[in-house]
DNA sequence: ATGGTGCGATGACTTAAGTCGTGTTTTCTC
DNA sequence: GAGAAAACACGACTTAAGTCATCGCACCAT
């Protein structure tokens, strides 16, 4: 593995949206309350319930959010990556970690304690909005993620996590677009709101019907336009 | 039914957490900028998708927020009442409304500009902190919802349901904890994600396992022990 | 090479979820 | 309080979802 370059902290806070607005003499002072904290693959940053006492930033690397039944399946909120944070809820409201957070990949992150980060909310309104802004995506986002789980089944979701894929690390080629699956089935399961199982079966479901190709773990769109028609599936017609 | 007494802007804008901490002077400013609105039974807010310039704040009555599928089968994300409000998100990010809002009974609002609101939080740090703790609820709440939806089984839900029920509204008698169901199946439904069938079929198997007992629309929780317990299940045991 | 290990694929099976049709009860309305 | 409309109840059925066991490949370390 190519060893990580130290990364620089100011810059890590420029790229998230409560402190894109701040100066440089801000994100300097800001830059020098932060911890750094790295972590493994697969290393767990907190887990549900436990008390929190600041914000993550993430500098590099990506961190699952995710609840857990006792049967050991899983269900993932949402991978933030670089420029996104971890634990805002729990500096304003004093709760404790509403899901788990666990590093899928090594990643480098910066901590900064409440107290600097509410002083700063209080201090500069641009700030709260900002962060006002973030929550409210992550609101659309969960209602959103509601709407799936309770409305669609399995093959819509996982069309539209192709599809998203597509759209956002797919390359076109003669063949179509074409994009790696990283994660394996398991993970794509929890991402999606079912198990290992129906993923494959799903998957070889849309190879059978000339939608996509696989190679190895390689995805190639063949018919986006027919991808496009699943994502837009409901569960079964019956006219109310 | 009973003529709805006219209320008191202030009285109910005091009641909303972000404006409780404002100075009576403040509230009366902020309840001048307001517009009544009432809506009877099922009458629709806004829809889903439609744009938003102001914020609702519930006087009285109630109103659902939900997602519905092509088929016709709805999934509720909250049902706020009143001292809550709907439409934040939308003013601060200007977005479009994320779900369709409707009320569930006869209700009384209060339309509050854009405008005065943005004006306020920016001006106001204690009450843009208050928003935030507001919205930080809900995403604790929906991800709960999410992880319900995904990791436990209708009964588990249902049961739930009823716990909640009881706990807030339910009362202590000789025969155990009873309250009356005020929706019908199809209403619990949409809100525990599922159908009204199911709704029936799983409340049967309550009563046959002596859980609870059915007199016309009234619930009696025999067993709140056993209840408890059903809310804790998963989807079925599997050692990972 | 050799063998371990994790994951993917897949067929057979079980069960929860959902659908449909119909008859009954409740509730609403005049 | 009679008739209509809405909602409930329930049995029979269909299907999606999930479980289980097995096989095999790819990758890795020794």
């Amino acid at each position: 593995m190519i060893s990580m370059a130290v990364l620089d902290p100011v810059e890590t806070l420029r790229r998230v949206p409560f402190f894109a607005v701040l100066p440089p003499v801000e994100l300097a002072a800001l830059s020098g309350h932060c911890v750094a904290r790295r972590l493994v693959k697969d290393e767990t940053l907190v887990a549900e319930g436990d008390p929190c006492d600041g914000l993550f930033v993430i500098q590099s690397g990506a961190v699952k959010l995710f609840k857990m039944a006792e049967n050991g399946r899983e269900q993932i909120l949402v991978i933030e990556r670089a420029g996104s944070t971890v634990g805002e809820l729990s500096v304003f409201d004093g709760g404790n970690f509403p899901a788990s957070a666990v590093a899928t990949e090594d990643s480098s992150l910066l901590f900064l304690p409440k107290r600097e980060f509410l002083e700063l909310c209080g201090r500069n309104s641009e700030v709260a909005f900002a962060v006002i802004r973030v929550l409210a995506w992550r609101i659309r986002y969960l209602a959103s993620l509601v709407e799936e789980l309770s409305l669609k089944e399995v093959s819509h979701r996982l069309a539209r996590f192709l599809r998203n894929r597509a759209l956002s690390s797919g390359v076109r080629t003669k063949r179509g677009v074409e994009f790696p699956l990283e994660e394996t089935n398991q993970e794509i399961g929890a991402e999606i709101g079912t198990v290992r199982d129906l993923v494959s079966r799903n998957l070889r479901r849309f190879v059978d019907r000339g939608i996509i190709r696989l190679e190895r773990r390689r995805v190639i769109v063949l018919d986006m336009a027919e991808l496009e028609a699943q994502v837009a599936g409901t569960k079964r017609a019956s006219a109310g």
